[in-house]
DNA sequence: CCAAACAATGCACTTCCATTGCAGGTTTAT
DNA sequence: ATAAACCTGCAATGGAAGTGCATTGTTTGG
C-alpha cells in the first residue's frame, strides 16, 4: 500500500540510505518478517537479483543502523530492522534475541532488555549480546 | 611437569576420552592459555600437525565436555577448556563471556553468572550465552 | 601373543558463507 | 550538460567448516 510504501522510503531517507528499488524491496521484506533473516533468506526471497547487492544492501542497512546483526549461534549472520528510535549501538537499547530450537528461527524480544551486569574489577563494557535458546512461544504450543 | 601430565590424563579419561600424544598436548596448550582460541590458534602453535585431527580433537572435546563453544561475535568459533566440575550444558553453570576490542581477545568470566532472565510469556529456554564486548583489565591499564 | 575390531590420524576434496575488484549504469549536484 | 558520487551486476577470491577414505595405532578377546 502506499502509505507503507511512504513511510518506508521516509524511514531510508532519515538514516542517509538513498531509497533505491532494491533497497525499498529488501527493506519491505525485511519489514514483513517477524524474524531475524539471513542473507540466504533474502536471496531466496529475491531470486532475481544478485547475492552480491544484497550483501551490500545489507552491509548498508547495518552501518546506517536500519538493522543490527544477531548471533545466535547457527553460525550464519542474521539480520533484523531496528526499531523505530532504536538505537542498536547504545548500551540501553540491548533487548535480547530468542533462538528457537524446534522452528530454528530467531526473534528479537524488544522488551526483554538485558539487566545490567557486574563485571570484575578493571573491566569496562561498551557493548552486550545475550541470546537464549530454547522453545518459542509458537512451538510450545503445538 | 609430571604431575600435571597425569592430571590431564585423569581429566580426559573421566571424559571417556582416549588420552591420545595429540589429545594430550592440545589439552596442555588450552590449559595454558587463559583465553578462548580458535582452531586457527591450535593450527599455528601446532603447524607439524593436521588441521582435520585438530578439527575432530576439539570437537571429541566438546562433545565430551572438556571444552565450550564461545561464539564471540568475531564470526570464528573459540574453545575454553570448561572448569573441573562445569556442566556447561546446564543452566546453572552459565557463565558470561568477555571479548575485549582492544586485544581482540576473548575470556571466560566464571566468576559472573547469567542472570535470571524474565521471558515472555510461553517461551521456555534451555540455554543461554552472554557475549560483553569492551575493554579487558589488561588493556584498560595501558 | 596374535589377530580381529575399533579408534584415531592424515590427506584430499567439497561446501558454504563472506568479501572484494572492476566494469557498467544511474543518480545527484553544479 | 557534465562530472562526481553512488549503486548494481558479474566474476573471482578467501577463509573456515565439514566429509570420505585409506592408513596407522590401540585395545581386546581368544
Amino acid at each position: 500500500m502506499r502509505i507503507n510504501y511512504e513511510s518506508n522510503r521516509k524511514i531510508l531517507e532519515e538514516k542517509q540510505v538513498r531509497p533505491t528499488a532494491m533497497r525499498m524491496l529488501i527493506f519491505k521484506f525485511l519489514a514483513q518478517k517477524q524474524m531475524a533473516v539471513t542473507l540466504a533468506d533474502i536471496e531466496t526471497a529475491f531470486e532475481k537479483s544478485e547475492r552480491t547487492t544484497i550483501y551490500r544492501t545489507i552491509k548498508t542497512f547495518e552501518e546506517s543502523g536500519i538493522v543490527h546483526l544477531i548471533e545466535d549461534g547457527s553460525g550464519v549472520a542474521k539480520y533484523a530492522l531496528c526499531e523505530a528510535g532504536c538505537n542498536c549501538e547504545l548500551d540501553s537499547d540491548l533487548h535480547l534475541h530468542f533462538h528457537c530450537e524446534t522452528c530454528k528461527e530467531t526473534q528479537c524480544l524488544t522488551e526483554t532488555k538485558i539487566p545490567h551486569i557486574n563485571l570484575p574489577p578493571g573491566f569496562t563494557a561498551t557493548d552486550a549480546s545475550l541470546v537464549v535458546k530454547g522453545t518459542c512461544d509458537k512451538c510450545n504450543k503445538k
